[in-house]
DNA sequence: TTGTGTGAAACTTTTCACAGCC
DNA sequence: GGCTGTGAAAAGTTTCACACAA
C-alpha cells in the first residue's frame, strides 16, 4: 500500500462529520463528491482521491451512499472504538468544553472531571462526577482513561501533565497557554491555541489592506 | 518576488511566539535556528529557508539578534497595527476567552462585548464593557470594530454571523459547532472547532494501537 | 448523462548540500 | 568550528484528463 497523504487523513474528518450531517438534514441516500466537496469548500478531484486510498466506496453514475460511506471512513480512522476522556480543570473554559456540543459524540466520553475548588468536587456536571485532584490517580487507573484534556491555568498546566502521565494516560490535549512537551514516547501531546488563529486573521487582514 | 508558501506564513507566527519568550526568559542576546527548530521541533533548515523568502536576518557563525528578529517578523506578518475585536456571547467559551492569556498581547484587544442577558449588560469585564446585542451595528460601528468572534450557541451564531456582517466587520473568527460561511468576498470567516483536535488524538491512539 | 476511480502531470513544500562569512 | 543563506534535489500533495460503469 502506498503512502498516504497525513492531509488526507485530516480531511476524512471533515468528511465523516458532512456525511452525518447530512445523513440526519437530508432524505438523499446517497452523496457525490461533488455535493461533499462544495460542503467544505474544496474540489471534487480531491475527495475521490482521498478515498480511493482506502478502496472503492462509491458507485459510477450515482455517488456514495451517505450512511455507508460514514460507517466506512469511521472504521478506516478507528474511531469505531470509544475513548475514555478525562477533563482537567473547570474553570470557565473546562465548563465551555464539558457542554460544547461534539464532545459527547461517538467516540468521545468524559468520564471524569478533576478540579481543584472543594465547592466543586463531590457535584456532577452533565452527569460526569466531579473528583478531588489528589484522587487522580487513582480514578484514571481504575476506569482505564485514555485522554486527558487540560484546562487548568497555565502555571497549574506542567504539573497535571506530569500527574497524568503518571497515571499512564496516553494522550493529552491540552488547552493551556504553555507549550507542554514531553521527551517520552509514551503520551501523545496537543497544544491547541486559541490565540493563534486570532493571530491568523489579524494577519491576513494586515496583508489584504497592504495590497489594496 | 517568489510566492512564499502559506506553511511558511504559518511558521512565522511560531518563530515570534518563541523569539517572545526567548527574549523574555534567556539572558542570550541571539538564538541560532537550530535551538529555534528545537523549541517548535521542526528542523533548522526550514527554519532558515522560511526566513529566507523575506530576506537576511541572522548572521553567519553567530546566529539572530533575538529582538530584532521578533521586530522583523512582526512587520512582516503586519502586526504593528493593533486591530480592533468584539466578542459576541458571554458564557463559558466567552468569558474563557476574555481572560485567556496572549488575546490582550499585542495587536490583539478586545474593545466590546455583546450579550443577550440582561443581567450582565451593562457591568464590565476585564474592563470591557457588555452591551445588548441590539447595539451591535452601532457600536461596531462607531468604535470601527474589525474583528468578531462568535463565541455564542450553536442556533444563535447563524444570526449574529450575519448582524456582524451587516455591521461592516471584515474577520469574523467562529467557535460556534457549525460551519458558516458566505459567499461574498467582504469577510474572511476562520472556524474553530474544539472537538477536531481530540478526533485526531483518538484517531492516532487507535493507529498506534493498531500497529503494535 | 452523471459520476467514480486513477495514472500522470503540475505544483508545492521540505530536505539536502555546501559555499561563504564570523 | 559554528552558523547562515540558498540553489537544487527529493518528497509530498493537488489537479487534470479520461476510461469506464450505472
Amino acid at each position: 500500500m502506498k503512502r498516504i497523504p497525513e492531509a488526507s487523513i485530516h480531511r476524512l474528518n471533515l468528511y465523516l462529520r458532512t456525511l452525518k450531517e447530512l445523513a440526519k438534514n437530508s432524505e438523499d441516500v446517497t452523496v457525490s463528491s461533488k455535493q461533499l466537496a462544495e460542503e467544505l469548500g474544496i474540489n471534487s478531484h480531491q475527495v475521490r482521491k482521498d478515498l480511493s486510498y482506502f478502496g472503492k466506496f462509491g458507485q459510477r453514475g450515482i455517488g456514495y451512499r451517505t450512511k455507508e460511506l460514514a460507517d466506512d471512513i469511521n472504521k478506516i480512522l478507528g474511531l469505531n472504538k470509544k475513548w475514555k476522556i478525562c477533563l482537567c480543570g473547570l474553570g470557565n473554559l473546562g465548563s465551555a468544553l464539558i457542554s460544547y456540543r461534539g464532545f459527547r459524540k461517538e467516540g468521545l466520553n468524559v468520564v471524569a472531571v478533576f478540579e481543584k475548588d472543594k465547592d466543586k468536587i463531590g457535584k456532577t456536571i452533565n452527569g460526569i462526577d466531579v473528583f478531588s485532584v489528589e484522587r487522580m490517580n487513582r480514578v484514571i487507573r481504575e476506569k482505564n482513561i485514555e485522554i486527558g484534556i487540560i484546562a487548568v491555568p497555565a502555571d497549574a498546566a506542567k504539573s497535571v501533565a506530569s500527574q497524568l502521565i503518571d497515571a499512564g494516560i496516553k494522550a493529552i490535549l491540552n488547552f493551556a497557554p504553555i507549550k507542554l512537551s514531553y521527551p517520552q514516547e509514551k503520551v501523545r501531546i496537543r497544544n491547541v491555541d486559541l490565540s493563534i488563529e486570532l493571530v491568523n486573521l489579524a494577519q491576513f487582514l494586515a496583508n489584504i489592506s497592504k495590497k489594496s
